[in-house]
DNA sequence: CAATTGTTTCGTC
DNA sequence: GACGAAACAATTG
């Protein structure tokens, strides 16, 4: 976020209402993200992310299909994922790969993965692993 | 188990 | 800046 950004977002409000919808959240997995978001990256990362927040809550998507989706290779996708600038609100965690469970934040184990089952799971989703 | 894929990143010129 | 090589949250043969 810009500096600019960030004040003209204070002055708005978005910081509570990011807030309040994080609580939101919390308490109804259903819970759409609305906030605008100040994505930046390249073309392609843009693309992913969008698609991502299509991803309706409690289904998960292979990085195959969003690779299918985007024209792209999986690869590429799991790319665009790990950029992700706003874990959470951008659902990164809704992407899962064909075997397994995928990476979440950089990470292929340890407490983060656990945090990415944790809102699978937050979400009815059932994962194996 | 190896080959392959698209995109980003890093090192060099 | 431009260009080539390596790396990556995977999938397919």
């Amino acid at each position: 976020m810009s500096d600019r950004a960030v004040a003209e977002g204070a002055r708005n409000g978005l910081f509570q209402q990011a807030s309040l919808e994080f609580m939101r959240y919390f308490e109804d997995p259903t819970f759409m993200f609305s906030v605008p978001l100040e994505l930046g990256g390249t073309l392609f990362q843009r693309k992913v992310w969008a698609a991502l927040r299509r991803i309706p809550p409690g289904t998960t998507c292979s990085y195959g299909e969003m690779a299918r989706r985007l024209g792209s290779s999986p690869r590429a996708v799991g790319n665009a994922c790990r950029r992700n600038p706003c874990p959470v609100i951008v659902p990164c965690h809704r992407v899962v790969s064909a075997n397994g469970l995928g990476g979440y934040a950089g990470a292929t184990g340890g407490p983060l993965l656990a945090r990415k089952r944790w809102l699978l799971a937050h979400e009815g989703v059932i994962v194996d692993g």
